[in-house]
DNA sequence: TTCCTAAATAGGACTAATTCCTATTTATAA
DNA sequence: TTATAAATAGGAATTAGTCCTATTTAGGAA
């Protein structure tokens, strides 16, 4: 599946690049560089640390993947570019996805009627700021070290 | 302004702090902390740039100042604390505060009906990512130099 | 006003995320 | 198979942000 998806995109199918979205794939926590780092090295220890920015980069700009805005300083990535929200923990790193067709159509319908001036909209993310009352259900990986940016 | 900004919040009113807040509420584009550093530098060559980030962050607790969430990776600050959203220009670093009560009061029904599995919610942010079509009314300030994060 | 003390700062070293560089390798088209 | 533009390895460089401690200071108490 990787492959067919840089192939789709017109972009050269190399292990490194199939690697860094079987990564992406694997987290199921948005994962920082950091993590994806370590997951891939286990498995290909020859694959450059900037090699994994670059590419990461690379799917970026194609659409591929997305970054996700945290408060921490670092960089996250979510390999789901469907239309989705995010739900943030307020007192730690977590960041889980937030689907919700019936509140894209409102969004929608709001934002066709009401213009902004000065602004054309191309995209609407919610991100919703509050607690987990549950416990994650945990995919692989290791649990990354994502600094920690409270107390 | 700042002086009582501070008082009002318990903390002992210093010239750093109150350089801080000044620096933020004089810049119209959500400074980035290197941006903040160089303005204040001007004035007041002896504040330390761990000064700097700890007030930042002591404002930020005490909810004076706000963090914005980039994509880039590099924190940046709001002097607005009031609920509001944020359009981002999808080609530049750019960010400019909307206001939206209207919006506001949609999706506080939205939500107040239709609860999240295992979430709490405690705030909701909009992130609208498009084009400005106008180019800014610029205040004072130097333009920063926030890393460029595009080709 | 002066004194006291907990709190805050200077400023430079340190850390870690990200970028950059170039010689080498490689995926793909012809 | 070959040519070549594109991509990578690997490590140095950069830089946002943190941390440390000797020194200073804001603000309350006397």
């Amino acid at each position: 599946m990787p492959a067919g998806t840089l192939q789709k995109n017109g972009l050269k199918v190399t292990p490194q690049r199939v690697a860094v979205l079987e990564a992406i794939n694997s987290s199921d926590n948005h994962p920082a560089a950091d993590e994806i780092i370590d997951f891939i090295s286990r498995h290909h220890p020859n694959i450059g640390k900037g090699t994994v920015y670059r590419v990461l980069e690379t799917l970026v700009n194609r659409g591929i993947i997305s970054r996700v805005k945290t408060d921490s300083g670092i960089m996250r990535y979510d390999p789901i570019t469907a239309r989705h929200h995010h739900l943030y923990c307020s007192n730690s790193e977590r960041i889980e996805d937030y689907d919700d067709k019936e509140l894209n159509i409102i969004l929608d319908n709001y934002f066709r009627k009401k213009k902004i001036k000065g602004f054309m909209i191309e995209d609407i993310k919610l991100q919703l700021i509050g607690k987990f009352t549950e416990t994650r259900r945990s995919k692989n990986h290791k649990k990354g070290q994502i600094r920690n940016n409270l107390k």
